[in-house]
DNA sequence: CAAGACCCTAATCATTTGATTAGATTCAGA
DNA sequence: TCTGAATCTAATCAAATGATTAGGGTCTTG
């Protein structure tokens, strides 16, 4: 027996909110939370704009639950990424690592444009976002660094500098990639870009 | 005697457009174009709502008057800075633009918060931006690090990938800067942090 | 199969937004 | 001082936006 609370949900209604987050993840990213119109994410994942008021209570709640989802999917990236690494040296599995943080970069956008996003606006969002997502990778990624300073590896530069020169050379061209497609003439999102330019900064962070 | 469609402008006219302007940027890059009403900038301006139709013919209108001023500033900066290094070896000039271009992030996030946000939109504004401003001042840079790159300074890395580094690890920690506030504990935004950042980034780049 | 919960849509509401209009006020110049 | 243009405000409009309501259709389950 279930508890009367408990609601039956049906697979299509999984399939449809599956589709509202993307579609949620996508325009938010694109114009930010006050540009970003309802009617437009409806439209993108092709239903109905009151539905998304039924599967998500408010557009506030549709934002938290599409960032959920893509903190989700960064952190089993890098987790999966570091447990197949088990065993290999600190200088190594960072290397990797932050390969690995470009490589999200690039295949999600989104993730730097809305943390950038809302910290612009600075509002009550902003300390749901960081409170709940970004503080723990931040405490990861400057003890990584601590150490590897520590080590010798990396010249002696405060972690939290380290932390925003990775988060801002990292993602920024993929953030801007209108811009440096119409600049530069090359597609940021081509495998070998992409590799370039996960060899461009770790040669800058780890190569000396 | 004057030609009969010329405007007699008062003072009082050139110090209410530049408060508009002044407003209208701060509130552009915290909200992105459409994030940011029109009756916001006024009220942050201390005018009313209808006097920004009167100074400038439409948001859109405004919104290129404050991009511009921001680049004019921005230009004036590295333009005079340059000017008065001439005769400075390569190396040195460069270090030193690149400060130049750290302590301009660090007093105008703007800059950067206004790239990213119109460049995320990907429309007509944007093409404005990087035909009128963006693209000479990447044409300039990249020369710079191809030259660099050719003396053995730097690593050999290409030059697009060396501008998205810079105008990434540079103005990020300032662009974030509630963030890392929250993050790190430190303002991003006293003299010795930018500092710091001005030493960790140019290190990065320039000392192996 | 019948009932009820679940999924979804059409119509609509109250607010907010950029812009316009009409008019008040101020200032320069004859 | 008087006139007219320049500057600014109050009132208002049409469009767009997030949300709600009422109801139709569908699937489960007893």
């Amino acid at each position: 027996m279930q508890t009367p609370t408990e609601r039956v949900k049906r697979p299509s209604a999984d399939a449809t909110r599956e589709r509202i987050l993307a579609a949620a993840l996508d325009v938010f990213a694109e114009r930010s939370f006050d540009g970003a119109t309802t009617r437009d994410i409806a439209a993108r994942a092709g239903v109905t704009q009151p539905l998304l008021n039924y599967h998500f209570s408010s557009k506030d709640e549709l934002w938290r639950a599409a960032v959920d989802g893509l903190f989700d999917e960064l952190n089993r990236s890098l987790a999966s990424r570091a447990d197949g690494l088990r065993g290999v040296d600190e200088l190594t599995m960072s290397r990797l690592l932050v390969r690995e943080f470009i490589y999200f970069s690039a295949s999600h956008p989104q993730l730097h444009r809305i943390i950038t996003g809302e910290c612009k606006a600075d509002g009550p969002r902003m300390d749901w976002l960081v409170d709940r997502h970004v503080r723990p990778l931040y405490e990861v990624t400057t003890a990584m660094f601590a150490r590897l300073v520590e080590q010798g590896h990396i010249p002696a530069i405060p972690p939290a500098h380290l932390y925003y020169i990775l988060t801002g050379a990292g993602p920024t061209m993929f953030v801007l990639a209108p811009e440096c497609r119409r600049l530069a003439g090359i597609d940021p999102f081509s495998d070998e870009v992409i590799e370039a330019h996960a060899d461009s900064v770790t040669a800058l962070l780890f190569d000396r």
